[in-house]
DNA sequence: CTGAAAGCGCTTACAG
DNA sequence: CTGAAAGCGCTTACAG
């Protein structure tokens, strides 16, 4: 590789001090005007480009982030980081970005790595698989600021975004009521997603509220695996009872669930009414259009990026973290228009 | 932030220099045992993290790759940069990931920022509207390696990963012709896109080879703009004699020309038959099933890794670089399969 | 307005 | 087997 030029070069070949060089460079204003143009001239001409490795560490920092996601192929994930991008940029961070693929081990290994005096905060969405915590604590120890957004830990108490899934679902889940759902079964993701947990919950509120039981039966756990999404679908249909009306919890598991009833030429919505969450650009363009909870991932990637510069800048405040909870909307299309 | 512990502190603890915590931590073979064991032990206790940076400027060497994509949302990106990030992580590279948003500006920002020092080398995809290349044009003469895939400059004498995009719209077109299209059109992505260009350079050959005219009136070119997709297929959907088959440039069009005719009530594939690119997830989930042609993205994205650290490991080497065309294959389904 | 010197946290000949 | 010293490319008090 060509040699990059530094400012001994250029402070070489114009007779003064690499103090000089640097000064002019940054355009400090003590520099004589004439010292700071030819700095700059011969900068221009030579292509200089400073080393911002040299700088971060003199400096002690890298205005860097690193995030971490379990899959940038997730609409979800790649429409926040737009948004997380978008802040960064502005305040002059960049970001390190990189994907656990929902694996426990890359996570711990994308953390570690990037722990080393790469970047000075993370965004982390934990992966599906993640239950122990440690990686995280060390960071905390390490005093290491640290956010998450919709995947969380309870335990780590951090600055979070997220939306409120609770009222979410039971928005949703008190549509299917009100289009005359009376059997409605949820499909859940793991056990261990906080996530799908909340969004359970509200289910169950708007099922409570609307005076009908929670048939534990009809409470099944899905994950991203296709094959399980449809044998779990199969199940619930093969019930004496089937249900009437479907909550997913995410447009992914929604889309196996619809070919799996295609199959068993159950109709939607005539036979069973379903809505879901994401509203992934797919749910326009797929037969029935798919309602679905809209997320604002875009502010909540802006919003994330924003309250971990807020930590860095202010490190030493003892503010209790604050976690922000962003309404979500249902986008009702025609999965869910029973005709009652 | 907590003060992090550096290579001194462990050397002023133990009473040994920082030269021997040096090489204790880095495991060389010189140092007694006695003293590594101290020494990885007081690291371990303290959580001693090297820091990458410091590494990085005395080696000259940051072990990462700058990724330049359009857009992280773009199914075919986020899953080339899984092969990408494989091959990084199996050779001990890590990867500054950015998007430009189909933005040339951000194009140039993302390479300038990340030129300084930060990466040993780039893969990148140009953005839609990048018609200048000044900015790679500076890479080289600098000496930075640079790879490109799918979207790629002509004049830019670098490695580049490719698909045979002409042999895939030939197939493609032909597979409408055996199916008894007679009228195919194309509906193109923009003028200045290389890969448009040679997918309809494919398309052209078909007709021919098959005795049929080449109607430029049936070539249009859009972009991903969806309401202008739209008005592209209505406009060849009125014409005097509509086209009976339609070779589209990419999935994210072709779902944006599928839904313009379900308004106008033209049948796929009876009425027209359609094939497209890409191969996304949702081919198979749209009504009807869409035929496209399918990529290796993952083997591209460890191929394009590969190449620009064979290029880094071997600089001076002044061999031509490889330009390497993957297979693609065509997935048929259910738009296409017009009943003859 | 400018320069000499120290330092950021490491690595690596060189010497012993 | 270990240490002192120089150096990676910068920045920044301190002095003049």
């Amino acid at each position: 590789m060509a040699h990059q030029v530094t400012i001994k070069d250029l402070a070489r070949h114009l007779n003064i001090s690499v103090a000089t060089v640097s000064r002019a460079i940054r355009d400090m204003p003590e520099i004589k005007a004439e010292t700071r143009d030819a700095v700059l001239k011969l900068a221009k001409e030579w292509d200089y480009q400073p080393n911002i490795l040299a700088t971060n560490l003199v400096k002690s920092r890298t205005k860097t982030i690193g995030v971490i996601v379990p899959d940038l192929a997730y609409h979800f994930f790649a429409s926040v980081i737009k948004g997380i991008e978008e802040e960064a940029f502005a305040r002059g961070y960049s970001l390190l970005l990189t994907q656990t693929s929902e694996l426990y081990e890359r996570e711990l290994t994308n953390v570690q790595n990037l722990s080393r005096g790469q970047v000075e905060g993370f965004i982390i969405s934990l992966s599906q698989e993640t239950t122990d915590y440690e990686h995280l604590k060390r960071l905390q120890r390490k005093g290491i600021p640290l956010v998450f957004f919709d995947r969380d830990a309870d335990e780590i108490d951090v600055p979070k975004v997220m939306v409120d899934n609770v009222g979410a679902a039971y928005e949703a889940t008190r549509h299917l009521i009100e289009n005359g759902c009376k059997r409605i079964a949820f499909l859940a993701g793991p056990t261990n997603v906080t996530v799908s947990n909340q969004r359970q919950l509200g289910y169950e509120n708007a099922l409570k509220n609307a005076g009908l039981k929670i048939d534990k039966a009809l409470i099944v756990h899905g994950n991203y695996n296709l094959q399980k999404v449809i044998e779990l679908t199969n199940e619930l249909f093969e019930l004496q009872e089937p249900p009437d009306g479907l909550v997913v919890v995410s447009d992914r598991l929604a889309v196996g669930a619809i070919s799996a009833l295609r199959v068993k030429k159950i109709r939607i919505p005539e036979d069973v009414a379903i809505v879901s969450f994401n509203d992934e650009p797919m749910c326009t363009i797929i037969t029935p259009t798919l309602t679905s909870v809209s997320q604002p991932t875009f502010e909540m990637g802006k919003m994330a990026m924003s309250l971990l510069i807020n930590q860095i800048d202010n490190l030493d405040s003892q503010l209790k973290p604050e976690v922000i909870v962003f309404k979500t909307e249902l986008k009702i299309r025609e999965s869910s228009m029973k005709i009652k």
